[in-house]
DNA sequence: GTCTATATCTAGATAGAC
DNA sequence: GTCTATCTAGATATAGAC
């Protein structure tokens, strides 16, 4: 379908230059279709933009809760390193859904900044609250020291966030080796396992 | 100086909405000019923007040399800890500066992308290298285990990096507080402190 | 649904008076 | 160095034939 064609494409340039430096006659070209023909397909470049959002957030979505749930019923820290593993080669495999999604995130387009602030926000609190109850369960369990769960959320949440960062702007870096080292970079184990 | 006017006006534009989504009236109107007038002072948008770019560069150039120099005669874990705190701490007081390198980073504009990146990298390879430096005494000196520093250095940059990125779209957050924590969950000190 | 042709708008950039 | 007026290019979007 036509319709599924360019919103691939869309994606592909909106992740590389960005909704502004992103011209509909390029998608179209690219496709081997004239500009006005997107009309069809879509209302406007906004629309066309937001229904791109709309995908790739439940696309992260599905990601982080499949790793939730196939993790479940694991110690807490083999939990951690699970999804970390889990979403972060996710994203490894999906370099275009990694840059419009960390871009949307950090640097949304102007027009539409405040709204998708508010969707990435709610969706990162939410992710946020799953992490940190993890660790609050591993408090719990006396895996880990008792800190603030939700400041070792974030914690946990700017390691993985630098990691794809970094995958992004490293795309030849070895990641499959580089995640154990960054993972263990990390403390998850304190109580238990002093020598690594 | 009005041309040191426009250069810090079009920073907080670029910084906040890209270089693309502002124009050169939204600066000259801010500043109380009409648009011609910065023809005056720059050749064109694309040379106001690379000057910023030089300055915004040279400042985190010296930023981290002043880090490096500043710490140079503590031990390693101590030493990456002081920069950890004083890079951090910079960008948490230059938000404009932090947006602005952290964009032009990960997504600089289509139209100098090549040589925006070339630059930013040689300037991280750079400082990647200082921080392997450090890990690598610190190996040397059995603070930390022997595992590759360059490695090591990376995961560094991992964890600072996401917590910039952080900075970013949680400015209400307690980073004074939070930075202590997220030192804390890295692991510097394995070989002699094993109880954090 | 796709095309050609065109309308409309906005941005960067220039000319030239003061 | 700043202004008004203008040029030009390129973008979104629309009209209407096929």
């Amino acid at each position: 379908m036509t319709s599924q064609k360019i919103q691939q494409v869309a994606l592909s340039l909106f992740a590389e230059k960005g909704y502004d430096a992103t011209a509909l006659s390029e998608i179209a070209n690219k496709i081997g279709i004239k500009k006005p023909s997107i009309y069809a397909h879509y209302p406007g470049k906004m629309e066309l933009f937001l229904e791109i959002v709309k995908n790739v957030q439940n696309d992260y979505r599905a990601c982080w809760f499949d790793a939730l749930k196939t993790s479940a019923n694991q110690p807490a820290d083999k939990r951690l390193e699970a999804i970390f593993f889990t979403v972060s080669t996710h994203y490894i495999n999906n370099k275009d859904n990694l840059s419009f999604l960390v871009r949307l995130w950090l640097f949304p387009p102007a027009e539409c900044a405040k709204n998708a602030l508010d969707s990435m926000h709610s969706l990162n609190e939410e992710l946020l609250e799953e992490i940190a109850i993890i660790f609050r369960q591993g408090i719990t369990d006396k895996i880990f020291h008792p800190e603030s769960p939700e400041e070792m959320a974030h914690a946990y949440f700017c390691l993985l966030d630098g990691y794809l960062a970094r995958v992004i702007r490293y795309p030849n870096f070895d990641y499959k080796k580089a995640v154990s080292l960054v993972w263990k970079s990390f403390v998850l184990n304190p109580l238990q396992n002093h020598d690594m």
